[in-house]
DNA sequence: AAGAGGCCCTGATAGC
DNA sequence: TGCTATCAGGGCCTCT
């Protein structure tokens, strides 16, 4: 589910409510995650007060006075806050404004003072992390940088592909080339630019690698304006999809006709490294 | 070193 | 209705 529109409606939502609460209490009911949740986990975690929330590429970060935890969502993760007051009294309507806490897989809790906040994830391949400073830095120095930051610039892209056989498809959903693209956005990405997903990235011209940077950095960010893109389970911390699924010219459109005007071509599907690829195979060459 | 492929896991859906 | 097979938005690890 989440690429990195989705993370930052999550960041939004989580620094506009529990911004500065303290951590009262800490459930974890399933450790089994990505990467196994410590047995000190909770002990590390208590008390601590969420000073700030921020987000890299797919990341959240909770930044815990002196330590730092690091959530990611995985493929199938979200984070829902529900207000403690009408959790009490109900816990199954949207009635109070919240719609779909689900009943299973709600494998970690904070207790706030107002809220709790709650993960989801019915795949378990996202995970919570605890670094210090230096740890965190060394983390994630070893990513590539997120399209939206300047450091994503033609230079950059230019000799990184310099004698790359790979293709561009497969570049833009490598995390240490470009952080915070998936397989939505880099179909959507490459549509846009008239690339076709197959090409080699050292093949890709001048004005190819431009197309590549300007719409990457468009994309997400018309995605974020619309709160994101809601496939399967994405919902944002109250529970309501994202809207910008409605946006999509060829991602799950195989079949369909070509947007692009004066194409009467039909989207193709196509599994590239076990990735479904959606694109229209007479506009992206 | 770069690139391809396996694998972790559950749930929704399609086909019989 | 109920079985099985396939597929899903990610990324780490291993092997060549």
């Amino acid at each position: 589910m989440p690429e990195l529109p989705e993370v930052e409606i999550v960041k939004q939502s989580l620094d506009k409510n529990i911004k500065f609460e303290k951590i009262k209490k800490i459930v974890v009911r399933n450790r089994s995650l990505r990467f196994k949740v410590p047995k000190n986990f909770e002990i590390i975690l208590k008390n601590k007060t969420i000073n700030k929330i921020s987000r890299k590429s797919k990341y959240l970060i909770l930044h815990l006075e002196d330590i730092y935890c690091v959530i990611h969502l995985g493929m199938s993760g979200t984070i829902h806050l529900i207000n403690r007051k009408n959790f009490n009294k109900n816990t199954n309507t949207s009635f109070y404004g919240y719609s779909s806490l689900p009943l299973k897989h709600n494998h970690i809790e904070f207790f706030l003072k107002k809220y709790r906040l709650i993960y989801n994830d019915p795949r378990r391949f996202g995970f919570f992390k605890i670094f210090k400073k230096k740890k965190l830095l060394d983390f994630f120095n070893n990513i590539g940088p997120e399209p939206l930051n300047n450091k994503f610039n033609i230079n950059y892209i230019s000799n990184y592909f310099i004698n790359k056989k790979k293709n561009i498809k497969n570049f833009l959903l490598d995390q240490k080339f470009v952080s915070g693209i998936g397989n939505i956005y880099a179909s959507e990405i490459l549509f846009c630019s008239k690339i076709n997903p197959l090409k080699k990235a050292k093949s890709l011209t001048k004005s190819d690698i431009k197309n590549i940077k300007y719409f990457s950095k468009s994309i997400l960010n018309q995605a974020i304006k619309k709160g994101g893109s809601s496939i399967r389970n994405f919902k944002n911390v109250q529970g309501d999809n994202g809207r910008y699924q409605n946006e999509f010219k060829v991602y799950q459109r195989e079949n369909l006709n070509c947007l692009n005007r004066d194409c009467y071509g039909k989207v193709e599907k196509k599994v590239i490294s076990k990735r479904s690829t959606f694109f229209c195979s007479r506009c992206q060459k």
